[in-house]
DNA sequence: CCCTTCTGAATGAATATTCAACAAGTTTTT
DNA sequence: AAAAACTTGTTGAATATTCATTCAGAAGGG
């Protein structure tokens, strides 16, 4: 099975926009347009931490940004402190979803799987500036913040595991030996870190060379499941199973 | 040339004391002390950002932690922003200091410099939780503000072309088909993720687990010319050159 | 006495939160 | 159906707090 690696749609989330029809949904009406409110703040956050840092954020800053008055917040979230939980919540919760879709989509092959963990975590809709500079503020903070400590660890626990697994499947296969639990480490260690410079680096590193540099990791640890085939338009990495 | 992994020293800096001879030092003698209040006081900021994170970060806690009065650091520093400015500074220029210090050290085997740099990377004067959550703190503001920036891409410079060297000399030296700026960026990439799960991942994750994670991908990516030797007493790595 | 170093109360700016009032729909009463 | 009462969502000025900075002066060596 051999599948050239493709680039992931434009998933991007636009504007949330139900201006038109906000009371419409079969439900109550208004918890619809609550819930709205709600998610239109959380990217007003995310915005804010994304251009002024998690220092500088300011409820007025995100009223704005949101265009809303200036009580807003604390009448949808109980405190500035709850609408930074409830940002970093919403950024776990769709991280997640978003790996266990593209596990889904990958089918039953370790490899297959593994390739598509390692690609999805650059596609646009999770990778980009905004939000990867919201991480990188809570990440900032989370040491000292018991509660965004717990939820970058919960949205940690099943993903190492399940790179331990797939990670665990291909060793025993081919027998590299590598051990398992070192090899699985290092390959988040390398994504995380893939992230982390396309946050810092200015603009030379793009989302589509850090996803070129972890599948190219990806072959040099598992040479026997994965073959990089440099092509004329730029390096594209192919992968082969088994 | 085999050298067995050896834990270094604990070369991590003490609390500063020379309450003894502050003003003896054969220079001006004022000066001497001043040059020791500053750092007295970016140890403290260090100390805070580490206890409370960045956006907590108080003068009164600075200057609480350093044992003097509140008005001290707008004496020794033009401001917090200028505290904080010198104290990022300190920990970028150390850094430097520490992996320079290490490559020299490591004689002219661009295998055993290689080996030193990632070896040293998780050494206990650098590598620790109090400068490690600093860095992490820094880095949550980074991308908002260009000062913060700049000193986090100066750090980056040298330490990345020469990576791409060592790798390039060890690509060439054995044929291993690797993308020599691909896999500089990779490793570099690895470094900064395990220090990211060294901050996160409450205590399973240890600095010298971290060093063997990064020793044992440099022998993955390498085979020529690193041997993974395990032994009784937890997993070991020998460095082989050629 | 000057000069440097340092202190800590006073100042003023920034900002999270509160709240009284408003708007606009929804149900109940007449 | 019109009016009244209630509910929910929203506003923005007022409040109270936190905190960086300032500064008048103490301390003490030269």
């Amino acid at each position: 099975m051999n599948m050239a690696l493709a680039k992931k749609g434009n998933t991007q989330l636009a504007a949330i926009d139900n201006s038109s029809a906000p009371r419409s949904a079969g439900n109550n009406g208004q918890k619809a347009s609550k819930e709205t409110r709600r998610q239109q703040l959380i990217e007003a956050t995310i915005g804010s931490l994304a251009k002024r840092g998690y220092a500088e954020t300011t409820m007025a800053d995100i009223s704005d940004g949101a265009g809303m008055s200036r009580g807003i917040v604390n009448f949808h979230f109980e405190s500035k402190d709850r609408l930074l939980t409830a940002t970093l919540q919403f950024l776990s919760d769709e991280y997640s979803a978003h790996w266990r879709a593209a596990l889904d989509k990958a089918g039953d092959n370790p490899a297959d799987q593994l390739f598509a963990l390692v690609s999805c975590d650059f596609d646009r809709a999770i990778c980009n500036r905004r939000k990867l500079a919201a991480w990188c503020a809570f990440w900032g903070e989370a040491k000292s913040r018991p509660t965004y400590q717990a939820l970058c660890a919960a949205r940690d626990e099943d993903y190492q595991h399940l790179f331990e697994r797939l990670c665990g499947a291909l060793i025993d296969n081919a027998d590299y030996g590598h051990d398992r639990d070192s090899t699985a480490l290092a390959l988040l260690a390398l994504l995380e870190g893939l992230w982390h410079r396309l946050m810092m680096g200015g603009g030379t590193l793009t989302s589509e060379i850090a996803r070129q540099v972890g599948l190219r990791q990806l072959a040099i640890v598992f040479p026997k499941h994965y073959v990089v085939t440099p092509t004329p338009q730029g390096p594209r990495v192919s992968v082969t199973s088994q």
